[in-house]
RNA sequence: GGUCCUGUGGCCGAGUGGCUAGGCAGAGCUCUGCAAAAGCUUGUACAGCGGUUCGAAUCCGCUCGGGACCUCCA
């Protein structure tokens, strides 16, 4: 843990010296998905940046309990729905048991998201088994006097928090102009009357005869409020104040604001050190929504099936280009973005294969430490693996200049950029050669056929040795010929 | 309407007072039976208009785009 760690922190809007609670372990908190739906493009940069920190810190050294939640309580819509929630919509759309719509999406988001290479969270509390420590947290917030019941439904008393705390610190927002509304576009939510006033949110909801996930409670028969289960888990699994807490920057306000007001509201102390946002992405330019017609799944992206899409871009390219972007920058996707940083992961993990086939020599031309130096510099900045991957793309030269002959490297220099390349590609930034379902023998095999090809060659009967390099590139063997003999790669 | 972020070369995308980001694409060369790969060389960009400064893409103001949140959303 040699490395002085900053990471921009919302809450001060200033980058920060990282500096555990407990030295050497690190409690990490992630919003998760609200399991209504297959995975989206949108799923995949908070969980793709998440996992660069929580890999960046086990690297440092740290134990980190790394927490990413399950939303399947489901979340009030707010327009013809309602008051019923995504879920139970969906199963009654779907005609299935609401469990077994958020059990298919987990599933499938797991699925999705771990062919991005992102490590599992240590621990992925659901919110429906949750429901005993939610309701035990908004009891402490009402005995606390922060919230009161009504008609079933218990409310969070922002106005009264407000007077001896300060909600809004987060997200910047001012109570009073809150209060005032935002005009007249503002829609008034369902329940709004049981209320005292609109920027009150609820803790717990009493459930309409018609809404299906509903659990018992000291109020009524409901389900809990929309952000209770993130504060209820992250204090139960990361104690009353922990670490740092990661999500997507549309969840700035409300949803963490709440959450500050609530643990406060619970406990009395702030929850969070430090507060991490991803900024969105966009498609072509365009904020991505359903109404756009471009919402793309991450099952659609691997596939390229969708109509906006060129080709197919594999997981691996989609984490390559999120990672070239810094965390905190709008993203934009487009064919001709994908296609270079397919192009670009290709060149970065061809020279980390090339690695084990230099040859050294007695002088380096090449400083291999400078380097190294400036991609911790870059990573230490607030996670900057864009400059990160920029210092290793120079790596990345090097390593083809001393393969190609025209730069020379020692035995330590290449010991040590050896080492410090595949850990970062493979460890830090999680990315790997994709698995081909190759097995053992297809070296064999290719070796044979590329011995013969160099007999034809030998014998310049170059028509057989183009017809076998032509037939191997139909099957997605790609033939390299070298100077030292042929090379073969799976396309 | 309010609060906040943002506008970089053909494309993506770092940087944020003086010093080459990087990737992709393009051009030339080297290598090569051809191809591929690789290497070398090459581009002089910072929305517009004012201002501050010895010096601004970088700070300030205005104008014009784009986006986020304010309402379920990653």
């Amino acid at each position: 843990m040699q490395q002085n760690l900053y990471l921009y922190n919302s809450l001060k809007r200033t980058k920060e010296l990282f500096t555990p609670i407990t030295p050497g372990y690190v409690g990490l908190y992630l919003c998760g998905p609200t399991v209504y739906g297959p995975p989206h493009l949108g799923h995949a940069r908070p969980a793709v940046v998440f996992d660069i920190l929580n890999r960046y810190l086990h690297h440092l050294g740290y134990k980190v309990r790394f927490v990413r939640n399950v939303t399947d309580v489901g979340h009030l819509e707010n327009d013809a729905d309602e008051g019923e929630d995504k879920i139970a919509r969906k199963a009654r759309v779907e005609k299935l048991e609401p469990m077994e719509i958020a059990q298919l999406y987990t599933d499938n988001y797991h699925e999705e998201i771990e062919k991005l290479n992102v490590l599992k969270p240590s621990i992925e509390p659901r919110a429906s088994g949750h429901i005993i420590e939610q309701i035990a947290m908004i009891s402490q917030i009402m005995e606390n006097g922060f919230a009161y019941e009504s008609n079933g439904s218990v409310y969070f008393d922002v106005v009264k928090y407000n007077a001896t705390n300060h909600y809004g610190k987060l997200s910047g927002r001012v109570l009073e102009e809150l209060i005032a509304g935002a005009g007249e576009e503002r829609r008034e939510l369902e329940g709004q009357e049981e209320k005292r006033n609109r920027v009150d949110f609820a803790l717990w909801k009493k459930a309409s005869p018609e809404h299906i996930m509903r659990w018992p409670s000291p109020w009524s028969d409901g389900f809990p409020g929309w952000h209770i289960e993130c504060s209820a888990m992250s204090g139960k699994y990361l104690g009353e104040t922990f670490d740092i807490h990661g999500g997507g920057m549309d969840l700035l306000f409300p949803h963490h604001e709440c959450e500050i007001a609530q643990s406060v509201g619970a406990t009395g102390k702030d929850p969070v050190r430090y507060w991490m946002h991803n900024n969105m992405i966009t498609i072509n330019g365009q904020k991505m929504g359903k109404s756009l017609g471009n919402f793309i799944n991450l099952s659609e992206l691997y596939a390229g099936s969708h109509k906006l899409l060129e080709q197919a871009y594999s997981p691996m390219t989609i984490r390559f280009f999120i990672l070239q972007a810094h965390y905190r920058s709008p993203l934009d996707f487009s064919n001709e973005g994908l296609k270079a940083a397919e192009k670009g992961m290709k060149r970065m993990l061809n020279a980390k294969a090339l690695l084990p086939k230099l040859k050294t020599s007695a002088t380096s031309t090449s400083k291999i430490s400078d380097v190294i130096d400036s991609c911790y510099e870059a990573m230490n900045d607030d996670l900057n693996t864009a400059i990160a991957m920029a210092s290793l793309f120079e790596g990345a030269r090097i390593i083809n200049s001393v393969y190609a002959g025209t730069e020379t490297i020692t035995a330590a220099d290449l010991d040590s950029l050896s080492k410090f390349f595949t850990l970062f590609v493979e460890e830090v930034l999680g990315l790997k050669e994709e698995a081909l379902g190759d097995d053992s023998s297809v070296d064999g095999l290719m070796s044979i056929i590329l011995e013969l090809r160099k007999d034809v060659k030998a014998k310049k009967d170059f028509a057989a040795s183009d017809k076998i390099r032509d037939m191997l590139l139909a099957l997605g063997y790609k033939i390299k010929d070298e100077k030292d003999g042929a090379t073969w790669t799976r396309e």
